[in-house]
RNA sequence: GGAGGGAUUCCCGAGCGGUCAAAGGGGGCAGACUGUAAAUCUGCUGGCUCAGCCUUCGGAGGUUCGAAUCCUCCUCCCUCCA
């Protein structure tokens, strides 16, 4: 079966994008070219722990490699570990994370759903719960799936063997997490896995469960961890900086523009629906001397577009371009009331109104000429604010309201 | 079980009993310059009724006119020995 086949190489093609590793690429296109012969659907498996209330775009980018699968008629298994989830998954952390109960993951599971269909074709989507095989196991079947692994093999793993090396605790359990969704694998039947380089050990070790069940191994596709917008951390949320997929349109295409242009093209590799062919030509005109900002545009356009519809694409920009090009005050300003009484200072106010964490803030910014009210700067904090009017307030460039006194 | 070492403001990390709201770096925020990019320069980075005052240095007590700095007990972490 090497014989090539046009199609197959096209569609590899976009499989390899933006893609850290494909175990093992010939497997792949063996696969692919039998699915074409006998019209089956690949089972394209990506799993995620159920324990972030809420999803950024560095969880995307797995969807986003999903959803290329599904444009190619293959079938996206979207598993949610709530089973494993309950466990821990210990990958690149040094620290034995601590388990979820049983709410905290029913509730993250449901937004979880709201969420991936943003980009997933719902039509060409299982989605399925670990617990569906892991809570009707029995503990000799689990010992027994534990006896298919060695302390050795296990200690191969590197977040593994730092942590025993540092001496810091590895709890016994945390062992079972491969074992666990190398399993999942197995019951899913999955023709290709998907995940994180963090997570290739795991991913790895379905192939050699599929295999002990009499199952062809499960190929093997790595993504890299998106930076954040600092353009060096792994986005996340802990490290607030992360783009949400529930972050307003101004806010998300605002968040896109302020990425170093240094990862603006691994957030197209990544993120973006456009082919290979069309990011290369996109990488031209900025070598052909384009403005790299013009292309940042459009890769906020997309995905603006993805989130919130397309018809919020163009606003979002314009709103952009008036705000912060333009230096124009945005017409859709978060109004606020304040109860000053018979008068407040401002720098209270500003902390009612939410634009400063505290007073003493509130004066710092002030002394550094960041305040602004009705768009003219203030030089003391203390001026009191009487009840009646409507001040536009301004501390720095992203902090805006309107903040509407009254007496109380 | 025994012997030693350590816990400092968001993080790392200095810190002579007074001049410490606490060096320095990182991060963050703000101002200038810009493309809300990068780089660069400058300032800020506990709270408040903000030119003054109040509360912080793992926790609880104590010594002292005065403690992050000294003493006692407690909690947690690390190293070595068993």
């Amino acid at each position: 079966m090497t014989h090539h086949s046009p199609e197959v190489e096209r569609e590899l093609k976009e499989y390899r994008r933006g893609a850290d590793e494909i175990l093992r690429e010939q497997e792949l296109h063996d696969r692919l070219l039998k699915r074409a012969e006998q019209g089956r659907a690949l089972r394209i498996k990506a799993g995620f722990d159920p324990t972030a209330p809420d999803l950024h775009l560095g969880h995307t980018v797995l969807l986003s490699k999903m959803r290329q699968f599904q444009e190619f008629g293959h079938t996206a298994i979207f598993l949610i570990g709530d089973f494993t989830g309950r466990i821990g998954d210990p990958s690149g952390r040094n620290a034995t994370r601590p388990p979820l109960d049983d709410d905290q993951v029913r509730a993250n599971a449901e937004t979880y759903k709201e969420q991936v269909f943003k980009v997933l074709d719902p039509k060409l989507t299982e989605v399925r719960f670990n617990s569906e095989w892991f809570g009707a196991m029995k503990a000799s079947e689990l010992i027994q799936l534990a006896s298919r692994q060695t302390l050795a093999r296990m200690l191969e793993r590197d977040d593994f063997s730092r942590r025993y090396k540092e001496q810091r605790p590895i709890a016994l359990h945390e062992f079972l997490y491969p074992m666990v969704q190398g399993y999942d694998s197995v019951a899913l039947e999955a023709d290709v896995e998907l995940g994180g380089t963090d997570q290739k050990f795991n991913l790895l070790m379905g192939r050699e469960l599929q295999k002990a069940n009499g199952q062809d191994p499960q190929i093997v596709l790595t993504m890299p961890l998106l930076e954040g917008l600092d353009g060096v951390q792994k986005m996340s949320k802990s490290l607030n900086n992360y783009i949400g997929v529930e972050d307003t349109a101004d806010d998300m295409f605002g968040k896109v523009m302020s990425i170093p242009d240094s990862i603006m093209w691994r957030y197209f590799e990544l993120l973006s629906a456009q082919s290979a062919d069309q990011i290369h030509e996109l990488r031209q005109r900025v070598e052909l001397g384009g403005n790299p900002r013009d292309i940042k545009y459009e890769l906020g356009l997309e995905l603006v577009a993805r989130f919130h519809g397309a018809s919020a694409a163009e606003p979002a920009k314009e709103a952009f371009v008036k705000r912060f090009r333009d230096g124009a005050v945005p017409d859709d300003v978060s109004a606020v009331e304040v109860t000053v009484g018979e008068g407040r200072a401002l720098a209270n106010v500003l902390v009612d109104a939410g634009l400063t964490a505290s007073t003493s803030e509130s004066h710092r910014m002030v002394k550094q000429g960041a305040v602004r009210l009705d768009s003219v700067r203030v030089e003391d904090g203390r001026q009191l604010l009487e009840a009646g009017n409507t001040i536009l307030m301004q501390v720095g460039k992203r902090r805006i309201a309107s903040v509407r006194l009254v007496i109380g």
